[in-house]
DNA sequence: TTGTACGCGTTATCAG
DNA sequence: CTGATAACGCGTACAA
């Protein structure tokens, strides 16, 4: 690959600054950054002198010297997730207040792709990093060994990993999904979720077990499908399982219950192509609550991530660490809540 | 603020598997970077100690040796709207193949963020920066007179800055949902758009008055709404219309075009609040073709970006730079297309 | 083929 | 109060 010999940032350094004001650079670096040890007058025009050249610090440099580097680290599994780019958006944006830039990075829900995330951040030094896993990869994780105190792990909780955890109650989402399906009469469902490498995944499922061991309705495993959220796969999943010569599903359903909303509505986008009512003739329960889920027709009834928490949270978390040197280990436990809207109605053969 | 004494990133340098070999340093960098003057069976065993040692390596040392940082910087002005986000998405992706890290800023449609986040940038070096401008700032372009071979100003095209720009025809945008209302029938219509101070914007209504002009229908000034785009803005701004005491609008009209899927949704929100059914009694045109436009209720009407081509325009650029060292300015120019779906009728007064 | 010396732009320590 | 000097980790001429 060309080596790019473009100037980088601007090539003016604090060396060329005390050059023009005749002045040693190390007494440039102490005025600029405020040490007490420099005359105020002189530091008046050093800032005055580097304010006309436009002098703007070498973050590379200083995060050489200082080992802290002014930045953040995000990985996670799709950035195109309205859900999940919402609480990084506004993480970003309260610590760019700060001075903070953000390094994202899509995991893809591959775990090699996110070790390669992991190792290319690890080589920037971000001073934080939040990472909402692909699967409970203890080894993905053990290369964060320096800096558990300086790791968000949200949405799970990895074994012997000892880091800050922002993790949300997905059993109880599952439980609250199934109990609203099994209230109307819907025995026979379908459940689209994560592969069970996650966590996550293997949560909601239980949650749903226990709503279905609770209304005496027995669980039957093939019921449960593993797919990676988007559009495209709810689409794909539910025509795949649709057999065109008998113009029929090829198992009986008549309630969808899908770990991420996005997933939804390609599910509504097959259920209609194939002719299917929604919720008439097939009630849909979605998770995590996009943005846009409410407007969809029907609107849909879905789990909602208790985002605003989730940011908060996050954010008293890096706050606490790197504002005020703090170094205790935190881990919030946060709670989802239901949506109930128009996806979801009585079975009509009850 | 707290300095950060963590170890960044693993302490395992080039010295100390230099020592822990019985090389000198030099040596083993130029084994790492696969230098041909170093014996293969030296190289090996380097190779083999590096990765039994958990070697990786300080981009912030070698960028600021090397003048290139293996990163590139992305500034846009709503990280949260799935049309933008898609494309740097896949951009940030196919480059990350290539060990490239992304830094992304969120500039909130507020000229002096978008500014802090590319002093932040060019500070940090990035080897190439792409950026969807929160205005036409000649000022906060200059930023970049050093790097100009390596920006890609995407959407918007500026006087006197010449660099790599992505363009799209959004004039033609305009003119396709003009046309389409005018075509059914409705000649009072409400535009929302962002402020004027975005060019795009200015170009988008230029289209619009064009459209206007062929039909021979008169175009008011007064019925330009300038917002920021967001779900949020869309419902208050037509609530802003509503007036409470005569229960109807302050201005009437029976079309409405808005330059952002997301806010058409919340405008959809907003009418459906005030008892209004889209499109019986308003037709709403988009603009941009969100991934969930088509479920809502009704399916938007809207203006296709040429993601696709956006996407592919800007990686050709960037890997022609990066990769091929090729030093040539392109300027792109992309055609949106129409997507006719449910949101629109016939004005029933025709 | 390997090792030495220097510089990238900063900050920090220690003399002056 | 200011100025040399070392160090951060790496890459690269140049010397061995």
């Amino acid at each position: 690959m060309a080596d790019n010999n473009g100037s980088g940032g601007s090539n003016i350094t604090i060396k060329s600054i005390a050059k023009e004001i005749g002045l040693s650079f190390s007494t440039v670096s102490k005025a600029l950054n405020g040490s007490s040890l420099v005359k105020e007058e002189t530091r008046a025009s050093v800032l005055e002198k580097a304010r006309e050249m436009g002098y703007s610090p070498n973050m590379l440099a200083r995060g050489l010297r200082k080992k802290t580097t002014k930045s953040i680290g995000v990985i996670f599994n799709d950035v195109e997730n309205t859900v999940w780019i919402r609480i990084f958006k506004k993480i970003s944006i309260e610590m760019a207040k700060y001075g903070y830039t953000t390094l994202i990075g899509d995991g893809q829900f591959d775990q090699n792709i996110e070790r390669s995330h992991i190792m290319s951040f690890l080589s920037r030094m971000p001073d934080f990093v939040i990472l909402s896993p692909s699967t409970a990869s203890t080894d993905n994780l053990a290369l964060f060994a320096d800096m558990t105190d300086r790791l968000i792990v949200l949405g799970e909780r990895i074994p012997n990993i000892n880091c800050h955890y922002v993790d949300v109650d997905y059993a109880t989402g599952g439980y609250m999904s199934a109990s609203e399906l099994l209230e109307n009469g819907h025995t026979d469902n379908i459940i689209f979720t994560v592969p069970p490498e996650f966590p996550i995944s293997t949560q909601y499922v239980q949650g749903i077990m226990r709503a279905y061991s609770e209304y005496g309705v027995p669980f039957e495993k093939e019921r449960l499908i593993y797919k990676h959220t988007s559009i495209d796969s709810g689409y794909s999943s539910v025509m795949d399982l649709w057999d065109a010569e008998k113009e029929a599903f090829s198992i009986h359903f008549t309630g969808v219950m899908v770990f991420c909303d996005l997933m939804a509505h390609g599910i509504y986008k097959a259920l209609r192509k194939l002719g299917k009512r929604i919720p008439e003739d097939i009630s849909v329960i979605g998770h995590d609550d996009n943005p846009l889920s409410e407007f969809s027709k029907p609107p849909l009834t879905t789990v909602c991530l208790p985002t605003e928490k989730m940011t908060e949270s996050c954010l008293a978390i890096i706050k606490s660490v790197l504002i005020d040197d703090n170094k205790e280990i935190c881990h919030y436990f946060l709670d989802p809540t239901f949506v109930r809207r128009e996806s979801v109605i009585q079975n009509s053969k009850c």
